[in-house]
DNA sequence: AGCGAAGTTTGAGGTAAATCAAGTTGTCCG
DNA sequence: CGGACAACTTGATTTACCTCAAACTTCGCT
């Protein structure tokens, strides 16, 4: 069974798990079988980076499966996150020099990799991808922008809450593949205490007091540190609108 | 002369002065005469709203002159500037339902206007404008995920620096139509104390407090409220960096 | 099982920015 | 020109979050 190996070089597009939903969605099986000649799949171990920010940008990527973070950093080391990636989003800069972030997995990982050059040039014949990927980066676009109001007029309550919520929501949406469309109230966070502080724009230690205060009102419950049950999903609503 | 007159209806992109940046840029005389049948001009005074948050979205636009401001507000009115319109630059939602956010004009601008149905389905047949709408889109997502750093990590004095010099250099690449390409250290700002607030994550008190700073401390000097003069480049930016 | 390191939580104290409250300045307009 | 209003500045106080420091979990490893 080729199509259960997840490195396969051979027409691996066929049975991939995000081929609905990907910028590679509306081709049809000539132009599939042509993208996936330039393609190859790769695995990443967590904490494995792809891009480098600053760095040629020599890739550009489909998220297959798990979880990775677009970050950047000041001189002065301070970190910040500016997104996560999960399966079916699209990673790197085509039609730029430089890679303006890094990406780094934050979960085991699968993402099907293009040259820049390859994929550049395929969007240039192929329309239908390139209008694919522009309503995506459009509607990454809106989803940074609503990422604002949070990191400027949100305090740290409202903050963890959202970050909460909009785990819960794109977990499922990775997970079930539109198969029962109902949001979770249990899941894994995939990143640290201080990965959430660095997307928050928070310390570690403000992250940890939320955390606890949350559990001690009974909103949540926690099983070990990543695993989380959202109990009162109205009172975490209620913070982040 | 009809070419001046800045409302006028006949083949006004001939005479446009953003016609080289803007995403009409690739377009040729015969696509050009189209879209101008298409379009049309509109003038916002200061305070103006061009688009609502949660209204349909119904236009897109290029703004031909001007500045705007998009925004978003939370629901007890927290507001967050979400970023500046200058000239040549794409407002609008293509391909979404409802407008993200608000844009209103801070300054007297003139935009060029298009019902979004017929904007997509110009955009369908002529993949060059497509082209460019995707590379605006992916520089703008870059330059507000560069933003996020800003909200998330920097202090007020950081915050006042980087948008001082953002100011300067994108006032420059408005005004000078790429002829003499110094950046320049006077400018006048296109907004208010609360509005600058409201760009920085701050509030208007802190925001003063810093002005008052950089004046005291000879980093920036000012005539009235609104015109700046930046007297140490270097120490401005050694903040931004 | 038990050790060790990394990750996390908790506590005490400090500080940048928010809030509350007057003043002051600039600007519009008769 | 002067008066009124909005925009801005300044000051005093409070507070949410940060910083520093120490303990406690969790988890991988032998």
């Amino acid at each position: 069974m080729q199509a259960e190996d997840p490195t396969n070089e051979i027409n691996f597009c066929q049975a991939c798990s995000v081929r609905n939903r990907a910028i590679c969605a509306d081709l049809d099986d000539h132009e599939i079988a042509l993208l996936n000649k330039i393609g190859r799949r790769r695995r990443l171990a967590p904490g494995e980076t792809l891009l480098w920010e600053g760095d040629e940008a020599v890739f550009v990527a489909n998220v297959v499966s798990g979880v990775l973070k677009l970050s950047t950093q000041k001189s002065d080391g301070r970190e910040q996150i500016l997104g996560l990636a999960y399966p079916s989003d699209f990673l790197g800069r085509p039609f730029g020099e430089v890679s303006p972030y890094s990406v780094e997995a934050l979960s085991e990982s699968i993402v099907c990799v293009f040259q820049r050059s390859d994929f550049e040039r395929f969007a240039e014949e192929h329309g239908r991808l390139e209008h694919k990927l522009l309503e995506r980066t459009l509607g990454e676009l809106d989803r940074t922008r609503r990422w604002m109001l949070l990191l400027g007029r949100m305090n740290a309550e409202e903050k963890l809450a959202t970050l909460l919520l909009e785990i819960a929501s794109r977990t499922v949406l990775a997970t079930c593949e539109n198969t029962g469309w109902k949001v979770p109230d249990e899941f894994e966070l995939p990143m640290s205490r201080q990965q959430i502080a660095d997307i928050l724009g928070l310390t570690i230690e403000t992250v940890s007091r939320q955390f606890t205060k949350f559990r001690e009102e009974g909103v949540i419950e926690m099983r070990g540190r990543r695993d989380v049950t959202i109990r009162k999903r109205d009172a975490l609503e209620m913070l982040a609108a």
